[in-house]
DNA sequence: CTATTGACTTAGAGTTGCTCCAACTCGCTA
DNA sequence: TAGCGAGTTGGAGCAACTCTAAGTCAATAG
């Protein structure tokens, strides 16, 4: 697989794969003939994780800190465990978050009909 | 109010609300004779509002645009509403990508129990 | 057999949204 | 009058992309 599939596979930009890579949070990956980059499901499988992590706003300093303790095998696994719960924990706070801005957005909303002075400085 | 309460108001930092003035989305904020800002509960609102915008990702050009059209008055009510039900409707998608990346933290650290080799690349 | 196309490569500059720093002013207390 | 604390400004620095420029390589078209 070559990068442009891979983008579309697990949802991060070709720039962004290459960038993750010089960023130290993909393992080696392997070089074609050609010097380009093949990308194995497995690959795939990390960058989608990684991909979903940015996407719900893990600093890549938490990637590369997660990366690092992959390639070190068990040794790492129970720091793993815990930057992904500390990660779910953070989601819900972020949950809690939209939810809050989603009511002050109706209220402000339902305004708009009575009082069209509502946001005047 | 100074800018250090305004700040612990609104959840902004005193450099952001310097920095978002700076960027024309506030209304003009009147000076004490010191030549400090003077904040009005109405202003406070406003950066309270602003807070929860950027909180949730909307942009800071977005947040301009609202606030011209909220200093235009009456004649961009209708813009302004559709600019946050559209902010609304990200909202909900963003809650979607919340529950989705959460589902898929709990299968991977489940799986940390069974098959320790899970991350390895 | 060249020539062009298209997907890739790199280094490095630009963008967004802060965040911090240096050097300054002002009003106040001691 | 000296120092303190809260504010002021312009500008540098940072994270996490995002894009540009200039080039390589493989494959097909003429």
């Amino acid at each position: 697989m070559r990068i442009a599939e891979a983008a579309a596979a697990c949802g991060l930009s070709a720039h962004t794969i290459r960038f993750y890579e010089k960023s130290g949070m993909l393992p080696e990956i392997e070089r074609g003939t050609d010097g380009h980059r093949r990308f194995t499901p497995r690959l795939i499988e990390w960058l989608t994780l990684l991909y979903w992590l940015r996407e719900t706003g893990m600093s890549l300093e938490q990637m590369r800190r997660f990366t690092t303790l992959a390639k070190a095998g068990d040794a790492g696994v129970e720091e793993r465990r815990q930057i992904l719960s500390d990660h779910s924990a953070t989601l819900k706070v972020k949950r809690a978050t939209l939810d809050k801005c989603e009511s002050i957005l109706a209220i402000k909303i339902a305004s708009y009909g009575q009082n069209t002075k509502e946001d005047d400085p």
